[in-house]
DNA sequence: TAATGTTTGCAATCGAGTTGCGCTAATACC
DNA sequence: GGTATTAGCGCAACTCGATTGCAAACATTA
């Protein structure tokens, strides 16, 4: 497991009091977390800075994004040796009782054949239902 | 090829004259619109009468809805003998460059295997990148 | 026809995301 | 060390898609 420190000087992020917080929150939550989320975990530390902060992170993918069609987009930190190309991608749950997104990392995404003359770049594949807590 | 008053009779939802030409709008689309496209393209009718029908529509499986991170959900007519059930769903394709959204209909979705207990009602595929007018 | 329910249009509101700006901290340069 | 430059931060304001309250128009039923 990589330190906060380790992670940023791997992928060139210069650290910052703002940015070890905001990724210690990440790595110790188990499912992807929103911008509020954060928000409400880091009491004292404002929106704005943890927007940017997420943005810079994503730009050096130490984090990816997902859009589960709640609305907000959710953050999770990358595993060690991605790189966010369509080979690193994986499918999330989102589940719509708790509102909760799972990363789905032990279930690789199939290779896709797209139309004629199509270029895959991304994906953002979201599958829904109940989570298993939810499922009873 | 159905009309909009037999889909609408189909699938049990009172015919109106807002939801006549906001169907027949999505029918003439081989993309999956927005609530703002359609808005733009009926242009005296009123926007949250759009997005009345819109959700009238997508509760009675007349149309499902995309979210392909682009920040604005997308809405396609669903093909007949469609539920909108695991199975009847299929991946989108999301051009980055145009902003258009692409049904891939004749790529269904593989079966997933979800960790234990988690029941799949839904699922929300995108792969984005280049379409073949954008990819030169 | 009267009563009831549904649909529509308008205006206002909500909320996630984003940006401008000034201050402060860090870094680079002399 | 001292000063100039750059980067990060916090606050407040703003954007824009989505959503709702309300009253008028329309449709349905008794």
């Amino acid at each position: 497991m990589q330190t906060e420190e380790e992670i940023l000087k791997i992928k060139k992020v210069k650290n910052t009091a703002v940015r070890t917080v905001v990724l210690r929150h990440l790595l110790a939550q188990e499912k992807a977390q929103s911008l509020k989320d954060i928000e409400n975990a880091l009491a004292y530390t404002d929106r704005s800075s943890i927007f940017r902060t997420l943005k810079t992170f994503e730009e050096n993918k130490v984090i990816h994004s997902i859009e589960d069609g709640s609305g907000m987009t959710k953050y999770a930190v990358c595993a060690e040796g991605c790189n966010c190309e369509p080979k690193d991608l994986h499918y999330h749950f989102y589940c719509t009782n708790c509102s909760k997104t799972f990363c789905l990392v032990d279930l690789p995404i199939p290779h896709i054949k797209l139309p004629e003359n199509f270029k895959l770049h991304q994906a953002n594949m979201v599958v829904k239902g109940l989570c298993d807590k939810c499922n009873k």
